[in-house]
DNA sequence: AGCCAGGAGATTT
DNA sequence: AAATCTCATGGC
């Protein structure tokens, strides 16, 4: 969770996570830390006063969502045994799990603001997006941020996202999703009430901006599917491609025909993949 | 300097 | 329908 210096929606300090995380009720300052095969803790830092049981089960539930705590990997890791291109990277990544982001106006933002362009410049937008406009809180000299809400983000306009370095159609799709959410036409309850993959994936790719990339991408880390599959992410590609030792990116089919192995974990895959070309 | 980046929509064929 | 062009800015 690390490769980024940017992040500014949690700090990483010896193997301990800050974060904000946002109830109904309030804004909870925790810190997040874990050894393996415990259980986490979660500790309070602000506000001072008690937190009630029901702001208490948010912020287990939120955390849960976000690690991916109850989907079981155990048939991903059979798949992976069988896997020659998957089978190196698990020692370096062996119990990793999809981190997500609950969120799903953040994590239409993220997808969109990444479209085409190089990663450490689309960390460099979300950073400016979300200091521009999200709230931050300041605790023991370090300042923590929430990502922008998505009422400040409907109203503006198109010219105060350039300011952001944001091209002028990402603008418009930001804002427009944002208009969605917030008259609540579009709602991560609703698209999973669909509970058809291929039918939600239609009703995302309907929305201007939302192209089948950003819908998979949404999918994975959002809806939890953990069969949602960026066939033609650029960064999967380069990954098969390095640690298949080709001379070039596969094509779709070559993807599709080595991504049937995957069936059922193919969100898995492919983010073992991407997390493999940090760690080796 | 030039290619390309965790794409999508519009236009042309 | 499928191929091609345009958007647009920065990293390397």
């Amino acid at each position: 969770m690390n490769r980024d210096e940017q992040e500014c929606l949690y700090t990483i300090d010896q193997k301990q996570i800050t974060t904000l995380i946002e109830t109904e009720e309030t804004t909870v300052l925790v810190t997040i830390s874990g050894k393996n095969n415990q259980p986490l803790k979660v500790k309070k830092l602000l506000p001072q006063k008690q937190l009630t049981i029901h702001e208490k089960e948010q912020i287990v539930n939120y955390i849960a969502d976000w690690f991916d705590l109850t989907t079981d990997i155990g048939p991903f890791y059979k798949i992976v045994e069988n896997d020659p291109l998957l089978r190196p990277l698990l020692p370096s990544l062996y119990g990793l799990r999809i981190i997500g982001v609950p969120s799903l106006f953040e994590a239409l933002c993220w997808a969109v603001l990444g479209q085409q362009i190089n990663l450490a410049f689309a960390y460099r937008l979300k950073r400016d997006f979300i200091q521009t406009f999200g709230h931050s809180i300041t605790y023991n000299n370090e300042t923590y941020w929430t990502f922008p809400k998505v009422q400040d983000i409907a109203v503006l306009t198109t010219e105060q996202l350039l300011q952001v370095k944001m091209t002028k159609r990402k603008s418009e799709y930001i804002i427009n999703i944002a208009k969605q959410i917030a008259n609540k036409e579009l709602s991560k309850t609703k698209l999973l009430q669909i509970n058809d993959m291929d039918q939600i994936e239609k009703s995302l790719v309907n929305i201007r901006g939302i192209g089948p990339w950003t819908a998979n991408y949404c999918m994975m880390r959002c809806l939890r599917d953990p069969n949602a599959f960026p066939v033609a992410d650029v960064g999967l590609l380069n990954a098969v491609k390095r640690f298949k030792n080709l001379a070039e990116k596969p094509s779709k089919a070559e993807m599709l025909e080595l991504s049937k192995n995957w069936t059922g974990y193919k969100a898995y895959a492919t983010f073992y993949l991407w997390r493999g070309n940090n760690v080796l």
